[in-house]
DNA sequence: CAGTGGTCTAGACCACGGT
DNA sequence: CCGTGGTCTAGACCACTGA
C-alpha cells in the first residue's frame, strides 16, 4: 500500500478532478484488498503532503467513501477502513416483529426510546389510521440496536383505542398487541431509499448523507381496521431484505 | 422567502456548525413551502454575501440538499428547488419485466445499452448461475429510462446456453426468453440501499452520493435452473416498491 | 501534550449557460 | 460576454483522543 499516495500520476493530464482521482485510488485499493478492514490511512495532512494536494481536496476525495461507509473517521484518532459489517438478511414477505426476528437469530436486541406517549395526531396519521376528529394517537419512537450496533429507527403510530397505554410497551410492540388480541395479520409496505439527514444519521451512527432504506408499513387487523402506521429507517449498509417473486399471471398482465 | 438568508441568527451562540444552520434553514423553507419546486435560490456568491459566510461554507450547507435530490444545481445557470419527482410504485412480489410494467402504465420506455455480448464469466457469475468451467455468459447492461428520465441501471447475466445471441435483445429481455421457452417463473430478490458512486450517479442523472436502491435478483426456470442474475440500481427518489405481508405462521416462528 | 479530524475563511481559475 | 457552479489552494482555529 506504500505507493498509493505517491504523487506521480496526479500530474493532471485530463484524468478528471484531482479529488476523484484520489477517491478512485483509495476505492480500488480497498476493492483489491490492498487496504483491509481495520487498516488505518495516513492522516489527512499526511495524505495532502504525500500527494501534493491541499487538505481540502484530500477531504473531498475521502468524503464519499465515508458517506458510503467504506471508511470511518474518528476525530482525534484517524481514518480507517471500515470493519466488515455483517449484513442481516430478512424475509420481507412475512410479518414479523423486529424483536422476535432477532431473538430467533440468537442476537441481543436493545431499544432506546426517543418518545413514547399519547398525542394529538398529525394530518398524516389521521389519513393513515383513519382517525376521527377527537381520536388520539399513540406514538412509539425508538432506535433499534443489536449487539450494540444501531440498525434502525422506528416511528410507529397507533390509534389510542388499540393501545391506550403506550408506556407499557417494552421490547416487542407486537407482543403487547397480541396480549390485547390486536395482533395484525396483514400489512402493506412501501420501500424506497433516501439519504439520511444529519439527525437520523447521528442516531444510526453513520455519516450524514449515508443511504438508508425507508420502509412505510400499514398493518391491519382481520377486520380490516388499521392497527399500526410505521415509518422506519434502516441502515443501508447493514440490512438486506429478501423477497420471493412469482410470475405475474397472464390474466393480470393483459388488462 | 426574502429573509431566509438575512444573517441575523448566524451570530453563532451554540446552534452548531454554520453550514448545518444554513442547511436547516433551506430544508425548512422547502418543507414549509416557502420555497417551491422550480424556484431558484440566490447564487452561491450571493448567499455567501447575504449570510456573511464564505462561499465554501455555503456550498457545504447546500451539498447535502443536492445529494438528497431536494436541490438541483446547474453550472452556468443556478441553484433550484428540485421539481417534484413523481414516484413510481411497483409491486415487488410479482415477477414482471420493466418494459411490460411501464407499457402497462402507458409510459414511454427507452433503453440505452452500455454493453451487450458474450463474455468469460466473473467468479461472482459462475457462483450465481452455476456455470461450468468452460461456459460463457451473456451480459446485458443498460440504463432504463421512462419519458426521458433515467430510472435504473440494470446489469443482467445469463448462461450463454440460454441466450446465445444477446445482441437480439431489444426492449424486453423476458419477451426474448419467452420466445425461446425460457421465461422464468420464480425469482428471489435481495434489496438494500447504497450511495451511488460517481459513475452510476452520472448514468442516472443524480448527484454523486445520492441514495439508490440496489436489487439483486436470481430468476429460475420451472426446472430449478437459474436463468438470470441481475443487479439493478434504482434511483431512490423515483421508486417505491410495494410488498404485501402476511403473518408468519406459528409453525415457522418457533423453530 | 501532540496529533487527529471538523469547521471556516479569502481568494483564485476553470468550464459551461444563456444573452 | 458575464454570471453560474465546479475545483483547488494555503492557512487558521477548534474539539477531541490517546499516550
Amino acid at each position: 500500500m506504500s505507493d498509493l499516495f505517491t504523487p506521480a500520476a496526479f500530474a493532471d493530464p485530463n484524468s478528471g478532478p484531482l479529488y476523484l482521482q484520489l477517491h478512485r485510488r483509495i476505492a480500488e485499493a480497498i476493492a483489491a484488498g490492498d487496504l483491509r478492514p481495520g487498516d488505518s490511512l495516513p492522516s489527512e495532512r499526511e495524505m495532502a503532503a504525500l500527494t501534493g494536494l491541499s487538505r481540502v481536496t484530500v477531504r473531498k476525495g475521502v468524503e464519499a467513501l465515508v458517506a458510503s461507509g467504506q471508511l470511518v473517521q474518528k476525530r482525534g484518532s484517524g481514518t480507517f477502513v471500515a470493519p466488515q459489517v455483517e449484513r442481516l438478511e430478512q424475509a420481507l414477505s412475512l410479518l414479523t416483529s423486529f424483536t422476535e426476528d432477532m431473538q430467533r437469530r440468537g442476537m441481543q436486541v436493545e431499544s432506546r426510546w426517543l418518545a413514547r406517549g399519547l398525542h394529538t395526531p398529525a394530518p398524516e396519521e389521521v389519513m393513515a389510521l383513519g382517525l376521527g376528529a377527537n381520536d388520539r394517537v399513540a406514538r412509539l419512537e425508538r432506535v433499534r440496536s443489536s449487539d450494540g450496533v444501531p440498525l434502525a429507527i422506528e416511528r410507529a403510530s397507533l390509534p389510542a383505542r388499540l393501545l391506550p397505554d403506550p408506556e407499557t410497551v417494552d421490547a416487542s410492540l407486537y407482543a403487547v398487541l397480541e396480549a390485547r388480541g390486536n395482533r395484525p395479520v396483514r400489512a402493506v409496505q412501501r420501500i424506497s431509499a433516501a439519504n439520511l439527514g444529519p439527525k437520523d444519521a447521528d442516531l444510526l451512527g453513520v455519516a450524514t448523507g449515508a443511504a438508508g432504506l425507508r420502509i412505510e408499513r400499514l398493518s391491519y387487523l382481520p377486520s380490516g381496521q388499521v392497527v399500526e402506521f410505521t415509518r422506519s429507517l434502516y441502515r443501508g449498509d447493514a440490512y438486506d431484505f429478501a423477497v420471493e417473486l412469482k410470475l405475474a399471471p397472464e390474466a393480470e398482465r393483459t388488462s
